[in-house]
DNA sequence: GCTCGGCTCATATCTTCGTATGACTGGCGA
DNA sequence: TCGCCAGTCATACGAAGATATGAGCCGAGC
């Protein structure tokens, strides 16, 4: 299930990198490790599915403004955070910026190996639907500026004459733009066509 | 803003409890407290829009549990905990529940203040998502059962024809429950029945 | 200059949809 | 028993949609 999955390691601590490592290879995860936020992102290997592990306390960024910038940075891996001297507040702007878990150390190891194993398969889940709209936009894409505008009022619920009005364009040309759009988006009815636009969040 | 808003104080601690009252009515916000999660229940004011501000530690039942047993019960009012003696598991387990924060006493009057405004806000925007649901789902009751298959079927895309099919009816048939149900749910486009139809989340 | 693709429109044909009118049936409550 | 309502279907007509064929315009790139 988790075959590709690879968890990152952030944390200055060689010998807690290490442990770690072992723990989650030990069940079968790949891990890549990092001595600090900086290395993680100049590596960009982040691009399969996996997790983040991170250490609050680091020389230089801390672990949470490292977390808060990762969406900024195009990382969109879940976060566990760990920490050897953590405060409530501390956790609560963790937990707040979405990490998975918040682990004080020392912790179990089964709490490791489960907070690491529910971030994977949270970022499977996103993974997998992002990846379908992202297969949208793409074919979205391949539509001409004048098909956009039809299939965007098409979906609104529109009908030609009045797509026609709207655009100033005469019924026929609609016709034929609509039909280019369904064909391009592969949508077989009208039902798919609204399901596309409201996913690809056109106006409405 | 928040005028009819009320907080509702959970709390063993009667001076605490007079305290928060003071602190919140002196914003504007309406006050009602308890003693107990017991007794929260058992006066069931919590219809309006409104948040719990919750403490772990009471007599009893732990605040945690109550929290994680706020949905059985019906409940849908965000909750904000606080704590004198808290720890990051009790944290994270909050947090991981959907509190809306989580205070170390002594607090700062500010944070809680943010904290009740920023969850009375998410129930609010909750609220009128659900009530959208709701007027849906009501005109969606008006429809016969007839009605309702036939909408269900077209909503996923299919023709008259093939909806006749399914439901081995003639088409003319079909015809009349489609518009029936159009009209019954304020559809004036194909469009929207469709929306309706995903937002009541019926089987495509 | 020429081609190609995007955009435009017309005519024609066929399918599908929307709705009105009218009618028959069966169940359920007054 | 009577009336009402949901459900069923037919005929008919007009509106809307889908598609094919043919054609002219224009700008970008070869």
């Amino acid at each position: 299930m988790n075959e590709d999955a690879i968890v990152h390691i952030v944390d200055d601590d060689a010998s807690l990198r290490k442990a770690l490592s072992g723990l989650f290879r030990s069940v079968g995860l790949s891990v890549c490790d990092y001595e600090s936020p900086a290395a993680f992102l100049s590596e960009k290997r982040y691009d399969g599915p996996g997790c983040l592990v991170l250490d609050v306390r680091m020389p230089g960024a801390s672990g949470l403004d490292f977390q808060e910038s990762l969406d900024g940075e195009g990382v969109d891996l879940p976060v566990v955070m760990m920490t050897g001297h953590g405060d409530i507040p501390m956790t609560v702007r963790a937990m707040k910026a979405g990490a998975i878990d918040f682990l004080a150390k020392p912790f179990r190891d089964q709490d490791m190996l489960d907070a690491v194993s529910a971030a994977i398969e949270r970022h499977r889940a996103a993974r997998s639907i992002a990846a379908g709209a992202c297969e949208l936009h793409a074919r979205f894409e391949t539509l001409s500026p004048r098909e956009r505008q039809v299939m965007e009022l098409v979906a609104a619920g529109k009908m030609n004459k009045q797509v026609a009005g709207d655009l100033e364009l005469s019924e026929i040309t609609v016709k034929i733009h609509r039909g280019a759009a369904m064909r391009k988006m592969g949508a077989r009815t009208l039902a798919d066509l609204v399901r596309m636009a409201d996913a690809l969040a056109l106006p409405r």
